[in-house]
RNA sequence: GCCCCCAUCGUCUAGUGGCCUAGGACACCACCCUUUCAAGGUGGCGGCACGGGUUCGAAUCCCGUUGGGGGUGCCA
């Protein structure tokens, strides 16, 4: 945590502690840190809650740690943080009372029920400021009420420009609670100005509270900070992502294997684009070109197939060792289908180059080659339904068999074995193939087959392919 | 209700008054390649929400309409 020069930006980044990571998060988290680490600046972590009770130390972690995935790493001296909202509860408190002391706030003794009451007379919506010149104390259960000034507040936006926003349509809103515990907005107001924090980067949907957090830094006496708004990432229904509805965690999308260059390319081209013609381009070329003020002004769709495609992309670009580590860290783990000593690295290594260009997510690795680690794999009803229907399937099949018995067993001669006895049957080798590959890897679909069939061995391929004729004849 | 934001192919975007007969990407379709499936290649479908201005000229500027989203708590 270094030190940087006093007048070197400092953007906040302000996630409240929820479980899980928001992709929207994410893209948020990659603005900020994209412009402080350019502008040798500092990313500010603060976990947001004014709830200690809510600060979960696993929550604060996974945070950190799918942060450090998208290349933003705590221990970077760009980095700050985490630091808690909650720890500053006397400081939000003592700001408080340096407001009711310059007049700038007032206390007020209506219960909602009582402000409901007297909004309904009126036909009006909301607090009316009653209570503004009735010169209360401060006791139990009187809220602090910040007193809105005249006049018009101009939030100047580095995405959309300036927002005019009138006062007198905002009410005067509460700075300490009943209890006399801090409001949320009150917090973030001081502990930016406690963090001397330049630049607050965040989603569109806080962009109607900011005029009264400006009110705030300015009767607090300090200068607001760059304020920019970025729009929010939307569903297929075009409503704000939500963790109910919809598949918003980046951690899960880390465990099906979403790359994080993929992840992070992806999360930039919403509301933004790099010059050109090409989406896909290094990270390096992002951070040197991505400005605030190319950042589009309108929701996007969060598209996961887009994401994937993405995802395919990088996959393919990986060079091929890359690939066999990644694979394998899938396929050595504890959830995989077949057991731990059954998996052979080496058959893998040969397959590896046939999976690269099949997969668009790393989890697919999986049922890729899962038929070489099973002994006994699963047969799909429907692929073996369909293929087995075909007159030919079992005479054919009974053909590869008996071929097999003598030829050498390489891939290329399994091949030319295969297509031989298609010939004799005229059926070209597309056709012949599906139900030897639903015999030996019991679907219609899957990598190349005589390279698996070559690793799997004789015996173990004569012996799958005598088990689908008998359960063929059935 | 009030306030704020937004509006280019289905989706993400390029476009900042003439380079636009609107470009790219994902998705979709077709063909080629091919050992199924992919990958790759070629081609196709498809858009400036609407109405008024301003201007010699508007996707681009202004106004309005419509439509969407967000905010409006003693939640964060």
């Amino acid at each position: 945590m270094s030190r940087m020069s006093t007048d070197a930006p400092r953007y906040r980044f302000a996630p409240s502690p929820t479980g899980y990571f928001h992709v929207g998060g994410a893209r948020t988290a990659l603005y900020n840190w994209i412009l402080a680490v350019r502008q040798g600046g500092t990313f500010v972590l603060r976990i947001e809650d004014t709830d200690e009770s809510r600060n979960q130390p696993q929550w604060t972690q996974g945070i950190i740690d799918a942060l450090a995935w998208l290349g933003i790493n705590s221990d970077d001296p760009h980095f700050e943080g985490p630091f808690f909202q909650s720890a500053n509860a006397a400081e939000h408190v003592r700001a408080a009372e340096q407001l009711f002391a310059s007049g700038h706030a007032y206390y007020c003794d209506l219960t909602s029920e009582q402000i409901q009451e007297r909004a309904k007379e009126s036909g009006r919506t909301g607090y009316d400021g009653y209570s503004r010149d009735r010169g209360l104390g401060p006791d139990e259960g009187r809220v602090l009420r910040f007193r809105v000034p005249e006049g018009h507040t101009i939030v100047r936006d580095l995405v959309r420009g300036d927002v005019d926003f009138d006062n007198s349509t905002i009410e005067d809103f509460v700075l300490l609670r009943g209890n006399g515990t801090p409001v949320f907005l009150l917090a973030n107001v001081v502990d930016d100005i406690l963090m001397n924090i330049t630049h607050v980067v965040r989603a569109e949907e806080h962009l109607p509270n900011t005029p009264k957090q400006q009110m705030l830094w300015d009767a607090l006496g300090k200068k607001p900070p760059q304020w920019a708004h970025v729009p929010v990432l939307v569903n297929e229904q075009r409503k704000k992502l939500s963790k109910r509805r919809d598949k918003v965690a980046v951690e899960q999308y880390r465990e099906e294997g979403i790359l994080a260059d993929a992840m992070r390319n992806y999360l930039m081209t919403l509301g933004w684009a790099p010059a050109g013609d090409t989406e896909i381009v290094p990270w390096e070329t992002i951070v040197e070109s991505f400005r605030l003020e190319d950042v589009n002004h309108s929701p996007a769709f969060f598209d996961i197939k887009k994401l994937q495609a993405f995802n395919g992309e990088y996959i393919r670009l990986m060079p091929l060792e890359e690939f066999i580590a990644q694979a394998e860290a899938i396929l050595t783990s504890p959830n995989v289908p077949w057991p731990a000593d059954r998996y052979r690295s080496d058959m893998f290594r040969t397959m590896a180059p046939l999976v690269q260009t099949r997969v668009a997510v790393m989890a697919e690795v999986v049922p890729m080659v899962d038929f070489l680690f099973l002994a006994e794999p699963p047969i799909d009803e429907q692929s073996f339904t369909k293929t087995f229907s075909a007159e030919s399937a079992v005479t054919t099949l009974n053909d590869i068999a008996a071929a097999f018995e003598s030829i050498e067993w390489a891939a290329e001669r399994i091949k030319v074995a295969v297509e031989a006895v298609g010939e004799r049957h005229g059926i070209k080798l597309g056709k012949m193939q599906a139900p030897l590959r639903v015999a030996v890897t019991g679907r219609t679909v899957g990598p190349p087959l005589f390279e698996p069939i070559e690793l799997l061995g004789r015996d173990e391929t004569l012996r799958r392919i005598r088990s689908a004729i008998s359960r063929a004849s059935k």
